[in-house]
DNA sequence: ATATATTTGTGAATACTTTCACAAAACATT
DNA sequence: AATGTTTTGTGAAAGTATTCACAAATATAT
């Protein structure tokens, strides 16, 4: 996706396995799964394997969505380019804290989360949330009682049950624990 | 880790699963790994599990990390409570920008990248880059010259080489570009 | 034209992960 | 003590994923 034009058309499975930072086969049996559109000798037109790539991912529809908890990640989020880039349009916040409601941030009107009920006649499908854990649970199954489609959440705090709502957890904790094992010469503390 | 303790001293694989939202062979084969250290009729003891996984984990020593680029996610990433949970305390932030440098965010003074140098003489073994993708590369080959041990990336856009140095991306686009695919009903554009 | 180079797509082989299923351990109940 | 219940730990089975290896397709060089 990012530094695709520079000079030639077309890619091989293994450049393109380079530039990823896997292999070729893998590459080529990925691909294939979806129906071949590479050339023999020649590798995969670039453009056509973008629109591929989007026609399979779905990523020609804009979707609007709807941030939960204005705190210290939803300036990141807000401003984050990634949205815009994959059909994301964040057109909604809310919060619960008084002081916050009616506040803006980035060109939208921080509204009460009471008003998340009216979600779907607004046509919103996504949900991201950004509140504290301990309010994780109640925004999650607001979101559902909503309509929401998708939740895109950094407070996996929650139980989905068996909802039909498809949720991305984001736990940056998951990450960085795996950090320390690396660092660590050796065990301090027997048992 | 969180509701551990409310009232049992133990925990079955059964009740484990459920809680994670896994099933319970997993949990079973995945702690037989480290040797078992439950008992057959009762379940695991919940503070020897967790003393174990902090053991297998190496989250005992407490490690400083430094923070390099200041800008929109470094407030959340200051006041994310999942760093000192696991043993990682930031005492320094680094940024390119001389209106940044010498302000204060949340007890750190803003240094400049250039300092990024003497972070072995002051024990810092673990790099945070929250700096703008076009930055990232340089970024990354400053901290590994100054014999990071690990690092923790936001933007996922440089190339690692073949160096000794863990590195943990939390790339966001990656999670969203997943959700789409779930939200679409049916395709839009054809090829 | 013919030979040589690339490079795809894929069936087969290999490696890895998850789930099954059950003997052995610990306890509770009669 | 004997019987029943719960639950671990683990070998075997089933299921996935990755890598190998090669025929077929295209291009380039001689």
């Amino acid at each position: 996706m990012s530094l695709s034009q520079q000079g030639q058309e077309n890619i091989s499975s293994k450049r393109l396995a380079a530039f990823l930072g896997t292999n070729h086969c893998q590459i080529r049996k990925d691909l294939s799964y979806f129906g071949g559109f590479g050339t023999p000798g020649i590798g995969y037109n670039i453009e056509k394997l973008k629109r591929q790539i989007r026609k399979i991912l779905k990523l020609s529809i804009a979707h609007k969505a709807a941030l939960v908890g204005v705190g210290n990640l939803s300036l990141a989020v807000l401003r984050y380019p990634g949205f815009g880039m994959f059909g994301f349009h964040i057109v909604a916040a809310f919060d619960n804290d008084p002081k916050k409601i009616g506040r803006r941030v980035e060109n939208i009107t921080i509204e009460d989360v009471s008003y998340l009920k009216a979600l779907q006649q607004r046509k919103i499908k996504i949900g991201i949330i950004t509140v504290p854990c301990e309010a994780a649970q109640e925004t999650f199954d607001k979101l559902v009682a909503a309509g929401i489609k998708g939740i895109l959440s950094f407070s996996p705090c929650f139980k989905e049950g068996r909802k039909k709502v498809k949720v991305i957890n984001i736990d940056i904790a998951m990450d960085l624990i795996r950090l320390p094992h690396y660092i660590a010469t050796r065990p301090i503390t027997r048992l």
